[in-house]
DNA sequence: CAAAGTTCCTGCGAGC
DNA sequence: TGCTCGCAGGAACTTT
């Protein structure tokens, strides 16, 4: 799924979650995800409140009262789902009491786990195996009643504990190139860095350590709004000194353009994405090339069509009569 | 069949 | 010529 804009989205519906909320309880279900879990996940977790939730490029990065970072990473198929655990709150169980109720059948769980009062007492009344569906992997119970669970078919999604005071080491987040909708991602930056590059601009701009944050979805729409063509060498967007020319100053331009656009629109959903309250993207809607193959071109006065071919083993799509 | 991502490995060319 | 070194491209991971 994940591209920023959909990890952004993600952040986002996060945060009001998580954000000033205690690990209650959490649930590892599976050990390995892209990379198996440390064996004291958990326990690393339990009882830390989150004190900020941020995103550096496609990663999410959760601020732990331990001093610890919870570094997430969505895959290919990742999502997280938020859910409000309503039977925490008595009144709202006393409406509809249930045979089937887990929270009745577990009184005396409760009273043994009740230390604080808070949430963590409670924490039995969440586990209702009912409600996890296939490939949910990982649940967070937080003090705040909120349930957020990952959920990853294909588990290219990873989680990762690193110390705050080692994050500028940490290997996953130390070659990444600037944020794309942040200052530094200039002109000037994009040619510097493709300077000198022997390899397509498609794949510059796929090459996280040039800029952080692009995937395939996003470079083809940019490169379209660009005019650029994903063939064209590198560092053409360059003179022989490495300073910017007209396409790329275009580029960047593209590129912050439709990452805001997509960001607006809550991302895109193909397949997997979501936001966290279940709701879809739309900007798949507002693809202009990307699985649009065949399809008129759409820009003003071009009477191309859309074509699709395989770059880098992976499916460009681009109009051959418009990008240049 | 092809898929929104990242890491690891191999092969090639440049440069010494 | 031969040997590094770095870059570019491809495979692999997994499930639907």
């Amino acid at each position: 799924m994940p591209e920023l804009p959909e990890v952004e989205t993600v952040r986002r519906g996060l945060a009001p979650a998580m954000e000033g909320a205690r690990f209650a309880r959490v649930e590892a279900r599976r050990a390995d995800l892209r990379w198996p879990l440390p064996k004291d996940f958990v326990a690393r977790l339990e009882g830390q409140t989150v004190t900020g939730l941020g995103r550096r490029a496609k990663y999410l990065l959760a601020d732990l009262t331990s001093g610890e970072v919870l570094v997430m990473h969505l895959g290919m198929s990742g999502s997280f789902r938020v859910s409000q655990d309503d039977r925490r709150h008595p009144e709202v169980a006393a409406k509809r009491p249930s045979k089937d109720d887990h929270s009745r059948r577990r009184p005396s769980r409760l009273a043994a786990l009740a230390p604080q009062g808070d949430g963590t007492d409670l924490a039995a009344y969440y586990h209702d195996k009912g409600r996890l569906a296939a490939h949910d992997h990982v649940v967070f119970h937080m003090s705040n009643g909120a349930v957020v669970t990952f959920n990853d078919p294909r588990r290219f999604g990873s989680m990762k504990l690193v110390k705050r005071a080692e994050i500028e080491r940490e290997p996953l987040l130390r070659a990444l190139g600037p944020e794309p909708l942040g200052n530094a991602f200039d002109a000037a930056m994009l040619a510097a860095a493709c300077a000198g590059k022997k390899t397509s601009l498609k794949a510059a701009l796929l090459d996280q350590t040039i800029v952080a944050g692009l995937g395939n979805i996003y470079v083809c729409e940019a490169l379209y709004r660009a005019h650029l063509s994903p063939k064209r060498r590198a560092s053409t967007i360059a003179d022989r000194k490495g300073a910017p020319n007209e396409r790329a100053a275009a580029l960047v331009d593209a590129i912050k353009a439709v990452l805001n656009d997509a960001i607006a629109a809550g991302g895109s959903s193909l397949r997997d994405h979501r936001q966290t309250d279940g709701e879809l993207g739309m900007f798949q809607h507002n693809f202009r090339v990307y699985d649009r193959e065949g399809e008129a071109c759409r820009m003003r006065g071009c009477k191309g069509t859309i074509r699709r071919f395989v770059q880098n083993g992976r499916s460009t799509f681009w109009c051959p009569a418009c990008q240049r």
